[in-house]
DNA sequence: TTGTACGCGTTATCAA
DNA sequence: TTGATAACGCGTACAA
């Protein structure tokens, strides 16, 4: 690819090629002059040390990698953009990898990233937390993981993530106590960590207020754009629920939608929140109540502690949590206030 | 980094390391049950080729960068989604690399890009296009270039765009068709090409509808969330404008929120499109007219465009311009029907 | 301060 | 079908 390398520059200096490699580095081991008529040299020629020689030789390469599970919504976005500053503050390049929601394209990508591609991986899980045999190679060859958001409760890395039960039950309770009987809990995969977290939230929710849970108003949904439509549809009809707490924002929208199409009135006849990092919610109508969770600062978090990690050339092997609060912002679309 | 290599491979089944080398290619110059034997071997080693050797060797990275001004809009979501997903089905992996609207940071990427890091480069345009000094580079190293959205005039090199020209002149003539007499043009940066095309085609829509054209009726902004909204209010109060056509998302978002705090009444006394990917551009309120260009397929088709010169070995070097067309969806913050 | 020489882990070429 | 060897481009002991 590069036509030039080390040799060559060095020919044309009559020097030879370790001090031409001197003057690359920050050690003070070279003559200052020298070293300006190398860089000088470089210029003209086009020359940069070939990134994948530096590689080998140190046995580092500088970059870290993002494995989620979807691209393209607010939440990943945002932490990605998190990752992402803290990468570079660090000298690191990044590597993304979008899964699809698919276990096995997650583990394809991190067996890909067990050559020392990568020195570290930042990663919000695919799966169902069952099966993590994929992952225990990372540790085997000593690439530090750090989860954000979604982890595997049998993996032992640090997790950063948001207090999902807390804010699941408060959403929950603050449709109640604004006159909601008939929930219902929208759910991509109820049985992945924050599903069933959130589930779980819902459920005392609705405990701890003495309204009886009913395993049909949980309702499952695909990935699919018509498919969630139909389905939410389906559950309107059949279950007349007067409320919805979403675990994804993608739900809400679906229903949000629908209400429109239906002329069903929020919130007067049916109350929705949901998880959701959307900046405009309040642009929407009506103005959609949400729990916002700070996910540029989940992603910053959750690449400090890799690079911490990282410089004390160890690998993160303790389960461990750190919580970022979200926050609940009603709106009209759970009550009667004006915004 | 990975402790166990070709060799120790090689000695624990006393082979050579050729052998070994051949089992993890897919010629067939190899005994299939020996093949079978390292395979399985590497297996219980936890053995995977060191990526970096490879590289080295073969020169070649099988990874290509992304670089894009920001982050996070749905625009460049989900053009990154349309890149990725051609960079996969193509084996390669992706580095992302954000400017923040700094051409000196896009300098500074390129410069650590040309060490044969990448293979090409995927990349929407961060500056004014005068000084191109730092993309010469990529053309010295034969790392092939493809532009999407955003471009340099002077830059010989592929550019997948919207026909932006158009889009913006049928926006315009839209809002003079719906009665806006007094049309603000909203604009980060009226000096790059996306806003100085999209700004002739504003002019000239004026010009042809016979709607004097006032050099005050071009608002500057930032991208800063503040300093925007200052700016928008200013320009509402000097103005009085009856409608306007934001270039960029974010702009229309905060002159939503502004008439909203103001209590301007859309579109009675103010009407609004402007290009957004915005899929719920629907939902709000008022439902956004909207400028829609087919982000997915820009990034898809730029991606396309650099593994065709990527695999017949050339770097492109004609300009040349592939337009992928916008639609214009008007919505009821442009005119007086229902959504 | 500079040069020599070796090895990082791989793969291609050639010979067996 | 397999093995020995050289080279990819660089950085670092070590020697000068």
């Amino acid at each position: 690819m590069s036509q030039v390398n080390i040799k060559k520059l060095a020919a044309a200096l009559g020097l030879s090629t370790s001090t031409v490699s001197r003057a690359f580095r920050n050690n003070n081991d070279i003559n200052p002059q020298t070293k300006e008529r190398i860089l000088q040299m470089a210029e003209t020629l086009g020359y940069s040390p070939n990134i994948y020689a530096s590689n080998l030789r140190e046995s580092k390469s500088k970059t870290i990698a993002i494995i989620i599970p979807e691209f393209g919504n607010n939440f990943f976005s945002q932490a990605i953009k998190g990752i992402e500053q803290q990468a570079r503050a660090n000298g690191y390049h990044t590597l993304i990898y979008v899964t699809e929601d698919d276990v096995n394209q997650e583990a394809a990508f991190v067996r890909a990233l067990c050559n020392g591609r990568v020195e570290g991986v930042v990663m919000s899980a695919s799966g169902e937390g069952l099966k993590h045999s994929h992952l225990s190679m990372l540790k085997e060859k000593k690439v530090p993981l750090v989860f954000f958001d979604r982890c595997y409760e049998d993996v032992d890395a640090t997790c950063v993530t948001g207090n999902d039960y807390d804010s699941s039950y408060a959403a929950t309770r603050h449709l109640i106590e604004n006159g909601c009987k008939r929930i219902v809990y929208l759910v991509v995969n109820k049985k992945i960590s924050i599903g069933k977290i959130r589930m779980q939230g819902y459920r005392d929710a609705l405990k701890d207020a003495g309204v009886p849970y009913d395993e049909t108003f949980v309702i499952e949904c695909t990935n699919d754009k018509d498919e969630i439509y139909a389905t939410l549809k389906d559950a309107m009809n059949r279950l007349k629920p007067d409320g919805a707490f979403a675990s994804v924002e993608r739900l809400a929208m679906a229903s949000l939608r629908l209400c429109q199409n239906e002329g069903i009135n929020i919130p007067e006849d049916f109350k929705l929140i949901c998880f959701s990092c959307l900046e405009i919610a309040d642009m929407l109508n009506p103005p959609l109540s949400t729990v916002k969770q700070p996910a540029f600062e989940m992603g910053e978090k959750a690449a400090e502690v890799l690079f911490e990690a990282l410089s004390r050339r160890e690998v993160i092997t303790k389960k461990q949590l750190i919580y970022l609060p979200s926050i609940i912002i009603p709106r009209k679309s759970t009550t009667f206030i004006n915004r």
